[in-house]
DNA sequence: GCCGTTTTCGGCCCGACTGTTTTCAGTCG
């Protein structure tokens, strides 16, 4: 039983108490747990396997709570569950993914009009039957209609965009503020500030002399399709891609504070103001009262609201409620990657397999983006698809290195290519090149391609094996995630990661957007454990080097440091660590 | 249901917008 699992049960139960109107606090323990449990390193399984008692040690996790981690984890279903679902059918959940429908007015469809689901709620509307009950007219059936529409294209394309879809959107809108006459500050906040895999939505924030003419401005950008919602100080948009975009306007004494606000994450922010509220003070988007008397005492830069409640600024990709607030009431934050860090690139095609550029062409752009170095690592044979390398053309591969490696000395340049390749983990634990051609090597990077479906104990020893040959630097996407498409395989990653420190193999990040993998828990377990990661790119076309900038981030949100990084090492220290293990 | 340097009881984050209301509930972030 998988912790997301596990978190869905809590999301249910919290769903369906509070469609039955229960007490709201007791909605939101159940909620705030699945938060909590969705975000943990550890699986809960190898929690109660340990020490049980040890759960209640997580904040949020109580005696009813650990109680019923252990059920679910015993028998596969919760009691509680199950007794709900008896009072309001699985089908009224659905309804809560209605954009303006909540929980009160789900409860209020489902008694009224017996309405258990998407399907049911059309047909009323379109039968008029909603105008008639409390708190609901025309309008109502209008805007949920369009919303059930809207339901249907998200729940198609799945729930939330990818950091590469998000990320170049906002940055175009962004533009396009910054260029209206009276805006000042322009910022996205949101899960998008904070790097996560997916974003939900974007929030813009902006300070400006006249908010109403910005709101004007922003609702007429030519890639919206809907306006959604426009007042003085706020509106919504949604992007003919399906994204949806809020702004806010604020006055400059408290953008800091909004930005705080609006960057989230929910129960970080729930962390901090419990933290304000201790100490006698209130905090809102508009920023920092004394609770006495009312007075603002910070609000204009996010870094006097930490320092309000007695904190240093914390990096955004941190704000999980994930222990940064203790630790940065010890002033123990890490000291995160940087973008700048990166020395090179250690997973990278050329057309020698799969990849659309030659190898001077990604050399070329790696200069450019200021490397000392690049492994090449094109596919082995096995990956046929890719038109992977036999040996023979292997040895190609290695002497065009080697030439472009001379030409570069020639001209006093100190930026190097690497020979590697991309070797396929066969199902049977071995790598797909022999022992002869793996030594003419001096990065390999392992990945599974196939036989996705093994248990997990397999996949587990497949990969193990890889690495006590010793000829493995880097394992690749390590759990082989395709984000919104394919699960991971199942991995004891635990396992590997002890295996990799005992083998000297680091553990790659992979910067795909489509991929993020390792992902943020992954990274943090691989940071605890002493394992070294590789910020690699996995390009397939020059232009996607720069996807690092994705990878970098997760790997903050990872609470990555330069030290725990392979390729944040200069060439002869990566060298170094290639031959003998990291 | 969780939690505790005000507390083992009595709190629990805060405000804008919408659509329905004549003063507010529900939703959302």
């Amino acid at each position: 039983m998988d912790n997301v699992e596990i978190a869905r049960f809590f999301n249910e139960i919290s769903d369906l108490l509070e469609i039955k109107g229960e007490n709201p606090f007791r909605v939101r323990s159940y909620r705030n747990a699945a938060l909590v449990i969705e975000g943990l390193t550890l699986s809960l399984e190898s929690i109660v396997e340990k020490d049980e008692k040890s759960l209640e040690d997580i904040p949020g996790i109580g005696k009813s709570i650990h109680e019923k981690i252990v059920e679910i984890i015993r028998t596969n279903g919760c009691e509680l569950h199950e007794e709900l679902l008896k009072e309001v059918p699985q089908g009224v959940l659905e309804l809560l993914k209605v954009s303006g429908i909540g929980p009160r007015k789900a409860g209020l469809l489902y008694k009224k009009l017996g309405i258990q689901g998407v399907g049911d709620l059309e047909a009323a509307a379109k039968g008029h039957k909603l105008r008639d009950l409390p708190g609901m007219g025309e309008r109502s059936e209008e805007k949920i209609l369009r919303a059930i529409e809207d339901y249907k294209t998200i729940k198609a394309s799945s729930l939330r965009f990818k950091l590469s879809v998000a990320y170049p959107r906002a940055r175009g809108y962004i533009e396009y503020l910054k260029k209206f006459k009276g805006v000042v500050q322009v910022e996205a906040a949101g899960s998008l500030r904070r790097w996560k895999e997916t974003v939900g939505d974007v929030d813009i924030l902006v300070t400006c002399r006249e908010a109403a003419a910005v709101m004007e401005h922003f609702v007429k950008y030519p890639d919206v399709k809907e306006v959604v919602s426009k007042g003085e100080t706020k509106a919504t948009v949604v992007l003919k891609s399906g994204l949806q975009v809020d702004l806010r306007a604020l006055e400059k004494k408290s953008f800091g504070a909004a930005l705080q606000y609006f960057t989230g994450s929910k129960s970080h922010n729930i962390a901090v103001r419990d933290r304000a509220k201790k100490m006698g003070l209130k905090i809102s988007e508009y920023g920092v009262f004394s609770g006495k008397t009312g007075e603002m005492v910070a609000g204009e830069k996010e870094e006097d609201v930490y320092r309000a409640v007695g904190l240093p600024w914390i990096a955004p990709e941190l704000r999980e409620n994930m222990g940064e607030i203790e630790a940065a009431e010890r002033g123990d934050l890490p000291d995160l990657i940087e973008l700048s860090d990166i020395k090179g690139d250690l997973h990278v095609h050329s057309t020698f397999s799969d990849g659309a550029s030659t190898m001077e062409e990604l050399a070329e752009a790696a200069m450019g983006m200021g490397y000392e170095y690049m492994a090449v690592t094109d596919h082995s044979k096995a990956v046929g698809i890719a038109h992977g390398l036999d040996e023979k053309r292997l040895e190609e591969v290695i002497s065009g290195v080697e030439a472009v490696n001379r030409r570069l000395e020639k001209k006093g340049v100190g930026f190097r290519l690497i020979k590697g390749a991309e070797v396929d983990i066969r199902a049977d634990g071995t790598l797909d090149f022999s022992e002869g051609a793996l030594k003419k090597l001096d990065c390999v990077v392992g990945a599974v391609h196939s036989g996705f479906t093994m248990t997990m104990e397999d996949m587990t020893r497949r990969i193990i094996k890889t690495m006590e040959t010793g000829y493995l630097n880097v394992l690749a996407h390590p759990t082989g995630r395709l984000i919104g498409m394919r699960e991971p395989y199942e991995v004891d990653m635990e396992r590997v990661m002890d295996a990799a420190k005992e083998y000297g193999v680091a553990l790659e990040l992979n910067s795909f957007p489509e991929r993020l993998d390792l992902n943020d828990a992954h990274l943090r377990l691989a940071k605890d454990k002493g394992v070294m990661v590789a910020i690699s790119t996995d390009a397939h076309h020059a232009g996607h080097l720069d996807y690092v900038i994705y990878g970098v981030h997760t790997a903050r949100r990872g609470w990555i440091e330069k030290k725990n990084v392979l390729n944040a090492r200069g060439l002869k220290e990566l060298m170094r660590l290639l031959k003998r293990g990291c």
